[in-house]
RNA sequence: GGGCAAGUGGUGGAAUGGCAUACACGACAGACUUAAAAUCUGUUGGCCGCAAGGUCGUGAGGGUCCGACUCCCUCCUUGCCCACCA
């Protein structure tokens, strides 16, 4: 006999849908609990990344509700982006229409697995009602120095005509088309995301249940790094180079130094000089290449001497002056001192032409290091060598004294550099939030004031696929009159990256309808932060930095109180076929939809949960669903075969489950959890259960399986949602074993067990031990050193 | 090149200093059946042994410890993230 799960599901679903089940308001008197996933990007169809996110997060959200928690579950979507425009292209469809059908298409999947979100909070990001607040925001931090426009270079993707973030630009390509990422100057809006750098650092130190590897990566991108700025004077020119290293123990050691092509100080170096036309080939010819390019490792490090020579000012060495492609004028001063003995880049680049080299740093230990015969540089610690008054000091210690000595002579100055940049939230487009900014011929730039908020997007756009945005050929929208002087103006064309849209949604979840603000601080105030977001780990640094970013804007607004937006952060694994990463384009895709009406929503939750840890990759296997099926239909036929009163050993076995189940839930553990339930319907199939641990059994089941419990809840009896039901607790009286079996080792290999009472006294156990004869050819003629006793667990006999 | 994970039966995985392989999948066998499916019940790391039992065994090698899948060191492999960052 099967259960009916297509029945039962449509059954619960629509009853918990009518019963507003999920909805979620403020109560003082209960404690909260803020549960989100990262919000999807509506596709059109959930794929089972989307299942395992969001039925981790489920079991979550109905594991706090039946804890007795005042449970926030909503749901949203990341309407806004590329694809919409795409398909407008592709299929002559507007973006408008194609993204509201695809919502409505996942709303759908997303009910048929029975998550338990409140869909009265639902918000879409290009509804005007929600990107109003994006222009909202975006004037406040205009207004506070924090949006700005610059002309730079910018990543341009040829393929999407638009720009990219440093962020987006993935192997030289594109992050979503991955083609080949070129140059462009643009006039761009930023975000002055580095005004909160040392926070954004320094805050990560209040996220202790945040992944390591994802506080790593955080710290990393910003990339705080203490050095030195060390001035070179230019011989013959009345000017100085500051240069920037973090390893200023090798400053005897610089040879030679080296300027990035685009270095203000270059054309005034080379002018006159023989090298002076072969420079300006070299400075044109890197001019074209992407950063990206010149930034791959693979690529040989070229450069040109300029003719010109520096002044290292400890030693008053004549070092020569180069420039060349590996240095960056983004990072640093756009100029490095260059120690080929001590950093493998300088070392490649002199070996390529020949420059001169000296040991500084001598290798612990080691031969001493030969200049000539180094196959690479050296790059560890070790002692002082050819450092006038700094010889015999452990370079460590040598770094410090050598920094402070230094700024005593002027010749230097102690400094922080980071990695992080502003950033560029600009893009050419159309399906996103119009940057609401007007250009005035005679009063300049102009934010739009907040009472003509939202700038809405226009419904109808020319979508011909040609690169450029459709909203610049948009004369309503672009053409206006200056609020000011009333001459005619433009409006800004360029839209916000998603990212930005992303970067508060969680707040606008706690009052979704609020119409004077962002978000409403009585609701905020009282579900904030959010307790546990579950998401994937590709969102580990941009996603999540923003966000920080945003939190902490908003704090320094009084808006809200706390620094951190996710207390609790989970990154779930991917999901693999065949150990592949399931992707269309391997063509290896599983499709939950059809899962869904083979076996039901239940048994794929229950796979899911069952096959991997959150955490870690989980292979799918069509078997291991039908397995999941199986098992529900074992725990199913358990009611035909109910008596009056269970066996104490298997009540025993309950309280033990609900010990471990209870455990594992709150470390969401839901493979070992369930496996204990596993255990626990065999032991009912050994010795049948009555109402009573059948019941437990359910509750427990009921977060990973919601419809098939609540089915056999109501037969069971009971009038009132599962949800409603508490979640059982472990009785410690019958947690407590009477006798338990002792692991008896010789010298560490176990050599027999035995059952004792679980109270017995040691010295009473000892004499038990050594009376057991299997141990005698173990224990023969040989002097007994100590045993050692592990309470109720083990002896160990050291002989 | 750097950082962080991970490496356990035929497979997914369990055990985070104390009985290695829980739980499940698969396989094999039995019961039920005219038969199959479903279901129920067993067996299932390698080697030696009729058996009792012994012995080897958690990527490789070493170390700490009464005792190591677990901690430390060296190496190998795989995955993810980052990368001329001076």
């Amino acid at each position: 006999m099967f259960y009916d799960f297509k029945k039962i599901e449509n059954k619960w679903q629509r009853k918990w849908q009518k019963e507003r089940a999920f909805r979620a308001r403020i109560n003082p008197a209960k404690k909260k609990y803020y549960l989100l996933e990262m919000f999807p990007y509506p596709s059109g169809k959930i794929h089972m990344g989307h299942v395992r996110n969001y039925t981790i997060a489920d079991v979550a959200s109905r594991f706090k509700i039946q804890e007795g928690y005042n449970v926030l579950h909503p749901m949203g979507f990341d309407a806004f982006g590329q694809p919409a425009e795409n398909a407008a292209i592709k299929n002559r469809t507007k973006p408008d229409a194609w993204t509201h059908k695809c919502i409505r298409d996942m709303e759908d999947e997303l009910k048929k697995m029975g998550f338990s979100y409140d869909w009265e909070r639902e918000i879409s990001t290009c509804d005007s009602d929600y990107y109003k607040w994006n222009q909202w925001i975006f004037l406040k931090m205009y207004e506070k120095g924090l949006a700005y426009k610059k002309a730079s270079s910018v990543n341009w993707c040829p393929n999407c005509a638009t720009t990219l973030a440093n962020e987006e630009v993935i192997d030289g390509g594109c992050w979503r088309c991955h083609a080949k990422v070129e140059q462009k100057d643009l006039e761009q809006w930023y975000l002055k995301i580095t005004d909160y750098k040392e926070r954004l650092l320094e805050d990560l130190k209040q996220l202790p249940d945040w992944p390591e590897r994802v506080l790593s990566m955080q710290t990393n991108w910003i990339g705080k790094s203490q050095g030195v700025e060390i001035y070179f004077r230019l011989k013959g020119l009345n000017k100085i180079i500051p240069v920037f290293t973090t390893r200023q123990d090798t400053i005897f050691g610089a040879t030679y130094i080296v300027l990035a092509p685009e270095h203000p100080l270059v054309q005034e170096l080379i002018k006159g000089k023989p090298q002076e036309k072969e420079a300006l080939e070299f400075i044109a010819k890197v001019a074209k290449e992407s950063k990206v390019v010149r930034a791959s490792s693979d690529v040989k490090k070229e450069g040109v001497f300029t003719g010109s020579f520096a002044v290292n000012p400890v030693n008053n060495e004549e070092v020569p002056v180069w420039i060349a492609d590996y240095v960056l004028m983004e990072y640093g001063t756009g100029a490095i001192m260059a120690v080929p003995t001590h950093d493998q880049r300088d070392f490649l680049f002199d070996k390529e032409y020949a420059l001169p080299m000296r040991v500084v740093i001598q290798q612990p230990g080691a031969n001493n290091l030969n200049p000539e015969l180094m196959p690479e540089a050296y790059e560890g610690d070790g002692t002082q060598v050819n450092s006038a008054e700094f010889n015999g000091l452990p370079n460590q210690e040598a770094k410090i004294k050598i920094a402070a000595w230094m700024e005593k002579k002027g010749i230097g100055k102690i400094q922080t550099h980071w990695r992080l940049r502003d950033w560029l939230i600009s893009r050419q487009r159309y399906w996103g939030t119009p940057i609401p900014v007007i250009y005035c011929p005679k009063c300049g730039v102009l934010p739009v004031s907040y009472k003509d908020l939202p700038v809405k997007l226009p419904k109808d756009a020319p979508f011909t696929g040609e690169g450029g945005s459709p909203l610049g050929k948009i004369k309503k929208f672009v053409e206006l009159r200056c609020p000011q002087c009333k001459s005619p103006a433009r409006r800004e064309t360029d839209t916000m990256a998603t990212f930005f849209d992303s970067s508060w949604y969680f707040l606008r979840f706690c009052s979704p309808e609020f119409s004077q603000g962002p978000f409403e601080e009585k609701e905020t105030g009282y579900w904030m932060p959010v307790d546990q977001y579950i998401g994937g780990i590709e969102h580990a640094i941009l996603h999540l930095l923003y966000a920080r970013f945003f939190t902490k804007f908003f704090k320094d607004l009084g808006m809200i109180s706390f620094d951190e937006p996710f207390k609790r952060l989970l990154t779930q694994g991917m999901v693999l076929k065949d150990g592949e990463v399931m992707s269309k384009s391997r063509g290896n895709i599983v499709d939950p939809d059809a899962m869904i009406k083979k076996y039901g929503a239940d048994s794929l939750r229950l796979f899911i949960l069952f096959a991997a840890p959150p955490e870690t990759e989980l292979e799918w296997d069509d078997r291991g669903l039908e397995g999941a099926y199986k098992f529900l239909n074992r725990v199913w036929r358990i009611q035909d075969n109910l008596k009056e009163k269970a066996d104490s050993s298997l009540t025993r076995v309950l309280h033990k489950t609900i010990k471990k189940v209870s455990a594992d839930f709150r470390e969401f553990k839901f493979n070992t959890a369930i496996a204990s339930m596993m255990e626990l319907t065999n032991a009912i199939y050994q010795s049948a259960a009555d109402k009573e641990v059948f019941s437990k059994l359910v509750i427990m089941l009921s977060p990973i399986a919601p419809h098939f419990c609540e089915e056999l809840w109501r037969i069971l009896g009971n009038k009132k949602s599962i949800l409603k039901a508490g979640w059982p607790q472990a009785d410690p009286d019958l947690l407590v074993e009477e006798n338990i079996t002792m692991v008896i080792q010789v010298n560490g290999k176990v050599r027999s067990k035995i059952d004792v009472p679980a109270n017995i006294p040691e010295d009473k156990l000892k004499e038990l031990v050594l009376a057991d004869g299997k141990l005698a050819p173990w224990l023969q003629n040989k002097p007994l050193k100590k045993i050692i006793i592990v309470p109720q667990k083990l002896v160990n006999i050291v002989v």
